[in-house]
DNA sequence: CAGTATGTTTAGCCTATGCTAATTCCGGAG
DNA sequence: CTCCGGAATTAGCATAGGCTAAACATACTG
């Protein structure tokens, strides 16, 4: 059964070549069980790849067109749109009149899912297996397509039910609540004494950056100060472990800051 | 640049689709460096559970034919032909003229490193994680494929250099004489008093099995005592944990007990 | 020696995931 | 309205890894 049919092709030109993802499916086809639940089938490492952008996209509140796709996942254009449009047959994105990518309900929970294993794959290599704190997301990100439920139960387990990546970013379905507020390093004043939350998820993908972090010892739950915003020349100088540290505007705009605590830390403490 | 060419096709009768495995390599093509040294390219997942599968049935003397990876490797036998000439043309295997299927050295390499990282995502899963024994085996081959040098080396580290994996096989390049001698629990004598040293290989893929050998604590380590062997029966009996359980002929032939503590073993206890 | 069982090989397909080159679509600027 | 640039799309290929059906090859067995 086609999921698509060219428009016309009349007349007896014959089409030699398929139209690429545009075929029939076979054995990975999603399944509809006898509950009339779907039941979609294991997406591929790479269809994760995807699905794990697009869910960050999506949360950064960036528009998630086929075009931004390209640029993250290093392949061509042709490439993405392809896989895009496989995702969309199985039922895992759908794809507006504007070319706006959403995630389905079935995407958002495999998204969820690739990204909850992530998370904790970094803490399984950094809290467990001592990895460097910035080589840990990549390697993570290796690993975590082969994480089993059971496995992932096990990892929950032994790290006592983390709530956040070592690098401070909250797994999915994390109540915002328990979350302090933040807002970037950049936007700090001089003066400011902050503690560090985390880093920002795509600032995660530059190893130099991390290495950066880490070496000067931006890590959540650091304290800084700030000591000079210099608009006029991109940077920002803040003390930080007893020495003054410069960062340019990525670096601050990518580290988060504690504005105010969580509702729920509040509470917790005045009671 | 063609590495293989068929026989004659002289004559205009075109052959429209090209002869399957034998094609061009572009990307994944091993590359020689600027020294000469052979470079091969990470080989996929797929190569590597060859890889292994070979190693392991030339470890255990047994022949290496395609038919035999037919059985393991659980696709058809075409496949199988396919995928073992890929390797052939890739420089990790070499077919003699009885079709036997040996590792080349590079072969060989990539196969030991492989059977490390299986083994010691087996001590993860186990002594770490607390994953269940028998299910080790299988997650362990979803996830050995992503471990890195580097998280290799920091799970190595965090486990304190095992030899062994949880079933008892030990990792590829321990010195034989640091091992004891074994011999399989069917060979043994009514009367006798044994050690557990492990499972073999090939029972680690059968699940149910390896749930009865952990239910009864048939584990590296374990003492046994040898109560009844019926050949007649094909069953021996032995007691095991203040209980007496029967095995029948395949799981006694896949347990291996020791006969003779290691030779540096008996030197470090002798000294 | 004939026949069966076992193993190999060919032919012809398929999907997923990549690519380049070329074309088309579309929104905004002049 | 027209042109330009970004984005999408088509056409045409490529490789790895799968499949079935069928043809061969070879070795053992009655």
């Amino acid at each position: 059964m086609l999921y698509w049919r060219r428009p016309a092709a009349q007349g007896g030109d014959s089409p030699r070549i398929r139209p690429l993802y545009l075929t029939q499916r076979t054995s990975s086809r999603p399944q509809i069980s006898r509950e009339g639940q779907y039941m979609p089938p294991k997406p591929s490492s790479i269809i994760e790849d995807y699905l794990m952008e697009i869910y960050d996209m999506t949360r950064a509140d960036r528009p998630v067109i086929a075009a931004r796709l390209t640029e993250k996942m290093s392949v061509s254009a042709p490439t993405v749109w392809n896989t895009v449009h496989r995702m969309q047959r199985d039922g895992l994105v759908e794809i507006d009149s504007a070319k706006e990518i959403t995630l389905s309900p079935a995407g958002l929970e495999a998204a969820e899912s690739i990204k909850r294993r992530h998370l904790l794959t970094e803490r399984l290599l950094v809290d467990i297996l001592g990895l460097d704190w910035a080589d840990a997301h990549e390697e993570a990100h290796l690993i975590e397509h082969t994480i089993t439920p059971r496995v992932e139960a096990r990892i929950m387990a032994v790290l006592g039910n983390p709530t956040t990546c070592p690098h401070g970013n909250p797994f999915p379905g994390v109540d915002p609540a328990t979350r302090p507020t933040t807002r970037p390093l950049a936007t700090a004043q001089a003066g400011d004494e902050r503690t560090i939350d985390g880093i920002n998820e795509p600032a995660e993908e530059d190893h130099d950056l991390m290495t950066f972090y880490q070496r000067n010892g931006f890590v959540p739950g650091a304290r800084l100060k700030v000591l000079d915003v210099a608009a006029y020349n991109s940077t920002i100088t803040v003390e930080i472990g007893g020495r003054d540290v410069t960062l340019g505007m990525p670096a601050a705009e990518n580290l988060r800051i504690v504005v105010e605590e969580p509702a729920i830390g509040r509470a917790a403490l005045a009671g």
